[in-house]
DNA sequence: CGAACGCTTGCAGAACTGTTCATATGAACG
DNA sequence: CGTTCATATGAACAGTTCTGCAAGCGTTCG
């Protein structure tokens, strides 16, 4: 594998020396790090999932919109506030719900969404660090 | 507007009663809401850019492998870890750069990257979050 | 200088996403 | 039970995104 080589020679610039048993060393490091940061194949998919359905213009404006009204809204309520057809809306509270960051409650004809606290942590998250370069 | 017969229909539905001047209150409730919610047109799109650029699977690994780290890891270090070519992490944490969520440092030949205040609040609200159906 | 190196970037094809249109579902009501 | 209504769902199309390849850039070293 070149990335040995590679990694031999970072470990060479850095001290100054380096043997195989080092390059060995830093690579079962990182390989730990790897195991513990939830990065196993496939794993963290479910929280993937929630940043790629908050991260389309449309669905995070209705995340907005629910996290910021006082109860849950109706499809129709929602409709108004976003220039999509009410098809897209629909679409749209799926995809969140689907990713565990809204909850559907039906009465009646009518459908509401609320945001979880899922969603609401991200957001807040967003909001604690606007503009905060690093 | 198709939207303001439905809105007048549910406002019926839960009041019992309902005349223009209601639905005109709603409407302006529900826009006041879309104003304060930093939904305005394209307001946020800081923050889409950062959900999406966190929502894909590359992008993801590389965040929370930096975010693991100690200090800050080289892209030679990095690419082991993921299963994709220099290239494609090369690409992934340009894309987290822009959007926020990590910082790159050169130091001789080498590229450090590491995560920024923002990435890591994030991934500590996935993980804040983590299985709370609701 | 020129070569080696680490990384980045432009490009092109494949895979995915978001939207709308058309149709389906399930509830209320006459 | 047939209609209307609110929303969901499926299919299809356009636009975007991810990846690897090949070439480019800035740095180090001889």
């Amino acid at each position: 594998m070149a990335t040995t080589e590679r990694l031999e020679r970072l470990i060479a610039d850095e001290v100054g020396e380096c043997c195989a048993a080092d390059v060995d060393d830093r690579l079962a490091d990182l390989r730990a790090l790897a195991a513990g940061a939830s990065v196993e194949e496939g794993a963290g998919a479910a929280d993937v999932d929630a940043l790629s359905a908050l991260g389309s213009d449309t669905r995070y404006r209705l995340a907005r919109l629910l996290a910021a009204a006082d109860g849950d809204l109706c499809v129709c309520e929602l409709e108004p506030l976003v220039d999509v057809s009410e098809s897209a809306v629909s679409h749209g509270l799926s995809t969140l719900t689907d990713a565990g960051l809204a909850t559907r409650r039906k009465e009646g004809k009518w459908r509401y969404y609320d945001t979880t606290d899922r969603a609401e942590a991200l957001l807040d998250a967003l909001d604690a660090t606007r503009g905060v370069a690093e």
